[in-house]
This record gives C-alpha cells, structure tokens and sequence, in this order.
DNA sequence: TCTGGGGTCCTAGGACCC
DNA sequence: TCTGGGGTCCTAGGACCC
C-alpha cells in the first residue's frame, strides 16, 4: 500500500464540492454575548475577565487598540484608559452557545459541538432540499445566527474538516470563505503550516527543516514523509488538507470528564513551603468541589508545582477507591507534595490532576474499609459544599489550605480559622488514614 | 506572545510475560 | 543459566487545542 502512496507526487483535485463541511466559528464570543445582552456595549472597547485579573476576550474594538488575550487588566487599563472590563459570566454564554447549535440543526442534523463557539456540520447531500448551492446553505446558515442571535460568526466551507476550519479562520469577523477542490491549489500556496489546526509552533519548526514552508509544501510531500516525520496526525492532516476527509463529525453529546484540573499562579514566586503547599490544597480543594458538581469520583492526584524557570515536577498517587471527598485525598496530597517540594526552590505556580474518574457511587468499594467512615467523610463534602454555597467559595476549608487568605491579616476572625483547629484535631488524623497503593515519580522535567 | 487556565490525544520506551 | 524474539500493557511527557 504505502508504494502506492509514494507515487502520487502531484494531487489532483477535484469537483467542486464531493463532500461540503462548515465551520462556523463565532467572533470574540464572550464580549459578542454581553453586547448581544446589553447593545450599548456594541462598539465598544470591551474585555472579559475582570475576576482573573487577565483579558479573558476581548471584543474586536478592543483588539484594534493593541488588547490581546491574556494581559494583565492593569496593563490593558494602560494602554486603552477607556476599556470597559466586565466579569465572565458562563452561563450568559452557555446559553448563546446552545441557542447557535440549536439553530444550526434547523438546516442539517449533523451538527458537532467542537467547542462553547464552534461548530461543524456537514451539508453533504442538502442541495435538493434547500435548492441552493453549498455556499448558499452555509451563507443562510450565517446570516440565521445575525439575525436570531445577535452574534456575527465566521464561516468557512470546504471538503474536510481541517480545510474548513483552515477557511473559516483565513477571514475574521465576519467572514465567509469556501474552497472548492478546485482551488485548494490556490488556496493553500501561500498558507502558513501553523494556520492548520494539529500543526502547532514545533511542527511547523520540524517541517520547515524539510524545506516544507507552506501548507502546499506540505501536500506535495508524499504520504509516507508525513508519516514517517510526524506519525499518526502527520498522516491524517496530510489527507484532510488534499480534501480526502479522515475526521468525522462527533455528533453525539460529549459524555464526560477524563481528568480535572486545577491550576493557579501565584505572583510573586514563593519558596515558602508553608504557603506553596497552602495554594496546592487550595488547588486539590477547587478541583473536589468541580468534581463533586458534575457527580463524579476520582482515584488518582497529580500534584506539580512549577518553578520560576517554569520547568516543573510532579508526582502521582492512587488510592484504593474512587472517591469524591476531599479529605480522602489530602493526605495523599500532602505526602505528593512533601516528595516534590525542593527547599531553596521558588515556585510560581501549583496545581493539581484529578485522573481515572468515574461517575458517583460507581465503584466497587474497598472491602478492607469501612463504610460508615466512607459515607461520613462524603457527608463532610456535601456539607462543605453547602456552607460555602451559601457563604462563598473556600470559605469553609481545609486548614493546609488556609495560609491562600492570610494577606496580612490575623486568620483570626474568620470561619476559616475555626475550621482549622477542628481539623487539626487528633479524632481527624486518626481518621485520614487511607493507605496508598503506589506513588510513582513523574520525573523533574524542563519544559 | 516570555507564558493564564482547562482540557485531549499520541507515542517512545520500559516492564513484564511467554 | 543464558539467549532471542515478540506481544501487551502502562505511563511520562510532548504537543496541541480552546
């Protein structure tokens, strides 16, 4: 088979349209969403992301006064003094985005959900439905999302998921390209490797050794170079960029987690190793909470810190059992975090790795434990859960974690500190006692 | 892009077994 | 006891995505 593959030097392509994939990608989604909600902020220089203290999307006014993703707000403030910065709201979000999908399976059911702002379909086959060519489908489609939702998006169509992908970022905002097999050539003469979505900054370095420069280069190439210099994805791209599609659209709802995360840097760096464990609980005590909301256990915590050099150390560890409750695995994360902490080193961030994670009461559990402490300790977290609800998140918490609020002040006063002499108690270490299977060292990495 | 946070997938190479 | 070959499973970490 792959002698074959070897002697086909030239593509041809093509008829117009022997497959139609559209990516329809919209722009700036989360400022979009707030001027959809509030159109006095149409036109504005806006940003989201004011309770992380970073540009978490900024709306295209704001772009054009040098606001990029993921500055600091007090640097953005700088540059545009005129910028409006609102908190994210989610859920005002998550509501936009299923009211696009839903309006894009009024013209084909083949609808995937690739992300909160992005969706493929395929209108393979729809032409005698709508008595309209390809484009014209996808352009009804767009000018539907402009009108019902307030939302401008950015379409691309072509024959492959990646190519439409690949065009429907080629024009932004509101932009609409499609690429027919017969100008693929055209289109992809002059196209940037990183452009394609799977090639990122080291693969493109890699191919540009080759002499690959372009995406056309690229496809030029025989299949078998681009397998053998960059495997499997090397192999797919390569067909998915001459139009012979290799991906197919996921339809079906996306079931569940495989891990859960949760990271955080802190500024300045520590080498307090009071307070770098401090923002690691704090880490493991989020990532609980998230698991806990979508009723799901874990059986296995990374935990990693990374320095100011931002190389990084981590190690694993495995309980017995699944479990969702948070003070089933601070111990574990104490002796993880006992292993990967270097005195004399700084740190600037922390985090967390919640793997192997099944749905809630799925397990078999332990036969050597006991289930009255098990279910105990699950109350404990539902309880937590529920004070913090009600009073804010982390107010109640584990007493490992509570050096996170001390800016100056005496922890004195508040809940917390109550809380961690309760934890601090005798009755409570005796009961952390979970025994670990294995701990394994995931090494001590550069990046 | 001198770097925020949350994810997924792939793969080389080690461990282990027959 | 040493040796070879081959298969499977696991995992650390790289690379990439939004």
């Amino acid at each position: 088979m792959s002698a074959n593959i070897n002697k086909t030097p030239d593509f041809v392509m093509l008829s117009s349209y022997p497959i139609a994939i559209a990516h329809i990608d919209c722009d700036a989604f989360f400022t979009s969403c707030e001027s959809a909600r509030d159109p006095k902020l149409k036109n504005l220089p806006i940003v989201t992301g004011k309770e992380r203290g970073i540009v978490s999307c900024p709306s295209y006014e704001a772009k054009a006064r040098g606001i990029k993703r993921g500055m600091r707000l007090t640097e953005a403030g700088k540059i545009c003094p005129e910028l409006i910065v609102l908190p994210s709201d989610y859920e005002l979000y998550s509501i936009y985005s299923s009211r696009m999908f839903t309006i894009i399976r009024r013209f084909t059911p083949d609808v995937e959900e690739y992300s909160i702002d992005e969706a493929f379909c395929d209108l393979t086959g729809l032409r005698r439905l709508y008595r309209a060519s390809y484009p014209a489908i996808a352009r009804r489609i767009k000018e539907a999302m402009e009108e019902d939702l307030g939302i401008t998006v950015s379409v691309g169509v072509s024959l492959s998921k990646t190519l439409a992908k690949l065009a429907s970022k080629t024009d932004k905002p509101d932009g609409f390209t499609c690429i027919p097999g017969y100008k693929l050539h055209e289109f992809l003469k002059d196209m940037p490797l990183e452009k394609v979505c799977g090639f990122g900054p080291n693969t493109a370095a890699l191919l540009n050794k080759s002499g690959v420069r372009t995406v056309l280069d690229y496809i030029k190439k025989p299949q078998d170079f681009a397998q053998k210099l960059l495997g499997k994805i090397g192999r797919e791209l390569w067909c998915e960029l001459r139009g012979m599609p290799v991906y197919r659209l996921v339809t079906e709802a996306k079931e569940r987690y495989l891990t859960i995360s949760k990271t955080k840097t802190f500024s300045p760096a520590s080498d307090n190793k009071e307070f770098v464990k401090g923002q690691l609980m704090r880490n493991m005590e989020s990532a609980f909470i998230k698991l806990r909301r979508h009723n799901l256990s874990a059986r296995n915590l990374t935990a990693y810190l990374r320095r100011t050099d931002f190389s990084h150390c981590a190690m694993e560890g495995r309980l017995t059992r699944h479990s969702s409750s948070t003070l089933d695995f601070t111990q574990l994360c104490s002796r993880l975090f006992e292993h990967v902490f270097e005195d004399g080193a700084a740190y600037r961030s922390s985090g967390v790795i919640l793997s192997d994670i099944m749905d809630e009461g799925a397990d078999s559990r332990d036969l050597f434990e006991d289930p009255v402490r098990i279910e105990n300790l699950k109350n404990i977290s539902i309880a937590i859960d529920k004070v913090n609800s009600y009073y804010g998140k982390h107010t109640l918490h584990l007493a490992s974690s509570n050096i996170v609020n001390e800016k100056g002040n005496h922890p004195r006063n508040c809940l917390a500190w109550r809380k961690q002499n309760l934890l601090k108690g005798e009755s409570f270490r005796q009961r952390l006692n979970i025994p670990l299977l294995k701990m394994r060292n995931l090494g001590n990495q550069g990046t």
